[in-house]
DNA sequence: GGGGTGGTAAACACGC
DNA sequence: CGCGTGTTTACCACCC
């Protein structure tokens, strides 16, 4: 393209170092900071609503893992694995709005922090939404319209996040043993599941405890008749008989029980206790979850029990695994929990069905791509298909951003693969299947408008420990590892701990990814080989990077910029919005929202991967975003033969600094700038 | 259909 | 010779 001017030799100070870990604090720190005090939600918003959208908060989380815990269990070994690969629901700040990423919930925060972030989030998202309706009226009706888009996603990934988590319960998704009880509890929120689960201990009548499960995720929608779930007969059967049971269970009761469970496999899982998986959904034996069944139990966390209403104390895994023996063998009680678990689980799919059809009739009311209804299969029922999701970006119109990606999550034919709900998916035409081999494919979204920086940074923990695989190039991967070390430049050797270290998905099949990583090294010129005292280390050119992506965004902002003007943002220019418009989502979830106090520290927090990422918002055409600061551009272009062209960006940070501070734009979210009016050129 | 890009597989070279 | 590192080619798949 026409930037080649010359501008090499842009030294760069290694100042930044601490990119994933810095932004992953963010939001922990954010959440447990605010706490539970969300008492300054006004008015407008009812508690009810809250609640609400507090458990649709933790839905979102949930159904990404169970997704891919589910897509997991069907691949039993490595080389199945490798034939449906689960592409992973890339940023979960962009598939909507008002998203807590599911690691952070799950695994950084702390229980209590969970409830409180979730809690100030949504209180945050209300705040938003207010403000929308209130000072942007020439917005109003699109806004109202993706207002209550958004929240229907969110609804759907309530629902997904309860039925991983439920399902996380009961042992058919292995999982960290920390925050499982906790979350779930946070996602059915009023601590109705607790209650419920001592209840079906069997200090209340059946009776309530079926309502409450019933209740739980079915007060949103009434009519859950027409569910493809046979919900019925079983379950409340089998209610009725824990109801019972607890105290008197009659024989015909007891014997159906006992059929009930026995309908499930035991799956020796190595430890002596005894877990029970359904049949066909036996855990997957792949070396991943031994190592977790190896060293902790999904009902294991924090020191104590987390089966449902126990929280029974253990010192340690041996004690969980005696107590496990003996406070819930098999008999009537825990077979009848195990019932009310799986009640749930179908209730939460019931619901999230339906969720679903309703999404998909309201995108295509908002004019997004008309796409037959895909009615959302059991996530359970994800088939190794081998092949990732095939151009999940087909269901939206190229014009408008994709909605955020748990959105799609359903819409996305679980038939196609795994990889379901990669976020990637959506915003990204996401490569599909590649020799059946999810292949990290998330070439738009990577290139184009996905924020790998932010992405890595919020889902870190994810991949951290999910075994699924990151929908980043390896191109993007390799750079952003590269940017992210100290003196960015590592050896081959490094960026191979890099990736393991930090994808749960590179710890295996080790050849085939290494061997993609050196000949992306090899391949793309943006990886410039440096001779080094010890030997040769690899650095990044990011002009070379930059000059891959195309001049132009895919998508108009169109629909992000009203969202964000939507939620106060109007008064940006449209190239700001734009630049919002991916983190928007993350943006609403940002404290520094609600107490604009908190902003500065936001900013430090973004600060790493804003710095790694920065580069890339110069792109061919010569655009930059404003907040870009030259001097922190690291490569060495130095390396490189070809003069390459840096456009020089002095423009003061400040003008963003109101922005910056609240909004941290990952880079790659910039990239939607690089559309917009930015005549900054030169 | 062609070009660009990305992922995978494989062959090969080179140095330790 | 084996292994790690690099390079290169080929093939396939997807998107534009």
């Amino acid at each position: 393209m026409m930037v080649e001017s010359a501008s090499e030799t842009i030294r760069t100070t290694p100042s930044n170092q601490n990119g994933v870990s810095s932004l992953s604090s963010q939001s922990d720190g954010g959440g447990g900071r605010e706490g539970g005090s969300n008492g300054d939600t006004n008015g407008e918003i009812s508690p009810v609503d809250l609640l609400h959208l507090q458990q649709q908060q933790a839905l979102q989380a949930a159904r990404q893992f169970l997704l891919q815990q589910a897509s997991g269990l069907n691949s039993p070994g490595g080389n199945e694995v490798k034939q449906s690969p689960v592409q992973v629901p890339v940023s979960m700040a962009m598939m909507s709005p008002q998203m807590i990423t599911p690691q952070q919930m799950q695994q950084i925060l702390s229980p209590p922090q969970l409830q409180a972030l979730l809690q100030q989030q949504q209180a945050l998202m209300l705040q938003q939404v207010n403000t929308h309706t209130h000072t942007h009226i020439h917005t109003k009706q699109l806004g109202s319209k993706q207002l209550a888009f958004q929240q229907q996603l969110i609804q759907m990934q309530q629902l997904q996040q309860q039925h991983i988590l439920n399902l996380q319960r009961q042992g058919l998704v292995p999982m960290q043993p920390t925050a499982t009880m906790q979350s779930l509890q946070q996602a059915m929120c009023p601590s109705d599941l607790q209650q419920l689960w001592k209840e079906v201990s069997g200090v209340q009548s059946s009776e309530e405890a079926l309502k409450q499960a019933e209740g739980l995720d079915l007060s949103t929608n009434s009519s859950n008749s027409t569910s493809a779930f046979p919900k019925a007969a079983s379950a409340h059967i089998s209610l009725h008989s824990l109801a019972n049971g607890q105290s008197h269970t009659p024989k015909r009761d007891r014997a159906r029980l006992f059929e009930w469970i026995s309908s499930f496999t035991k799956a020796d899982s190595g430890d002596d206790h005894v877990s029970l998986y359904p049949k066909g959904i036996l855990p997957s034996v792949s070396p991943h979850s031994h190592e977790e069944h190896a060293g902790s139990h999904p009902l294991y966390g924090h020191g104590e029990c987390k089966w449902p209403g126990c929280e029974a104390l253990c010192e340690d895994m041996g004690q969980f695994i005696k107590h496990l023996n003996n406070e819930h063998a098999l008999d009537d009680r825990s077979t009848a929990q195990c019932r009310v678990q799986m009640q749930v689980v179908q209730q939460l799919e019931i619901q999230l069905a339906k969720e679903s059809e309703r999404l998909q009739a309201m995108m295509a009311h908002l004019h997004m791509r008309p796409s037959e209804p895909k009615p959302f299969n059991q996530p359970l029922n994800l088939a190794s298909s081998g092949s990732l999701l095939k151009r999940d970006s087909d269901a939206y119109p190229e014009g408008l951003p994709h909605p955020p990606t748990s959105a799609a999550a359903p819409i996305t034919p679980l038939r196609q693969g795994p990889s379901v709900i990669s976020s990637s998916s959506l915003h990204s035409h996401s490569h599909s299947h590649t020799h059946g081999v999810g292949p990290i494919r998330r070439r738009n979204s990577d290139k184009y408008c996905t924020p790998i920086a932010s992405e890595l940074a919020q889902n870190c923990e994810f991949y951290k420990n999910a075994d699924v695989r990151p929908p980043f190039t390896y191109a993007s991967l390799i750079r952003h590892a590269i940017l992210e070390s100290p003196d960015r430049q590592l050896t081959l050797n490094e960026i191979y701990n890099w990736f393991t270290r930090k994808f749960a998905y590179f710890r295996r099949n080790t050849a085939t990814w290494k061997n993609a990583v050196r000949h992306n090294l090899s391949l793309h010129k943006c990886f410039v080989r440096v001779e080094n005292v010890k030997g040769a280390v690899w650095t990044v050119d990011e002009v070379e990077y930059q000059k891959r992506r195309p001049p132009k965004m895919t998508g108009s902002p169109t629909l992000v910029k009203n969202m964000i003007s939507g939620l106060g943002f109007g008064s940006l220019n449209a190239s700001y919005q734009a630049a919002l418009a991916e983190s928007s989502l993350s943006l609403l979830n940002s404290p520094s929202l609600l107490t604009p106090s908190a902003a500065s520290l936001n900013m430090l927090h973004v600060g790493h991967d804003d710095v790694s990422s920065t580069v890339e918002q110069v792109n061919s055409n010569g655009s930059c975003s404003p907040t870009l600061s030259p001097q922190q551009y690291s490569h060495q272009v130095h390396v490189k033969e070809e003069p390459t062209e840096l456009e020089e960006d002095s423009r003061p940070v400040s003008l963003l600094a109101g922005v910056t501070h609240s909004l941290p734009l990952p880079s790659d979210e910039r990239d939607l700038e690089e559309d917009l009016p930015t005549e900054e050129l030169e």
